[in-house]
DNA sequence: GCCAACGTTGGC
DNA sequence: GCCAACGTTGGC
């Protein structure tokens, strides 16, 4: 089983909105590199969630990734804002995950602390912001959740 | 709200 | 195939 790192707005979806939902799916990645992880991805690995663009981002809760790859049906909608032209259902260039609400932390580990911590300093989350969907280490999974307070999955 | 870092596009 | 211009992300 592998572990993951996915990015949201809290404004746009939240892990109180995936908690309410239940399960989504993760739609609109328009990155190669996040869009390969997705691929990578399988039944039952564990995702941290994270909320970008807040005061301070934060690793808010836990998620499960309950069906692998398929299209993103928004590329092939005209009206959709993530429509794109340039796919085709025959070759699709985009595609998603569903994931499903696990937990959400009642501490969330904001970044300055994941920042700090020295055992942190390889996350991907430090060393490439800009990355939406990125793998984590079994180390790290645990030592984010060691410092949220939570008792292990 | 600013802007650095990064990714993509397209002219040549 | 290079690289300048442009667009987006996300920390601050």
């Amino acid at each position: 089983m592998n572990y993951w790192l996915m990015k949201s707005e809290a404004d746009v979806y939240s892990i109180d909105d995936l908690a309410r939902d239940g399960s989504t799916m993760w739609d609109g990645v328009r990155n190669y590199q996040a869009r390969n992880h997705m691929k990578n991805m399988k039944k039952g690995d564990i995702v941290l969630y994270y909320h970008s663009r807040q005061k301070p981002s934060a690793v808010t809760g836990i998620a499960r990734v309950v069906r692998e790859s398929y299209p993103d049906p928004t590329q092939f909608d005209p009206d959709n804002k993530y429509f794109d032209p340039k796919s085709s259902e025959d070759d699709p260039r985009w595609w998603l995950v569903d994931v499903e609400f696990v937990r959400k932390f009642d501490d969330p580990v904001g970044l300055p602390d994941v920042k700090a911590e020295k055992g942190l300093a390889e996350m991907v989350l430090v060393k490439n912001s800009r990355l939406s969907v990125q793998p984590v280490r079994k180390a790290e999974f645990e030592q984010v959740l060691k410092m949220a307070g939570e008792p292990p999955l």
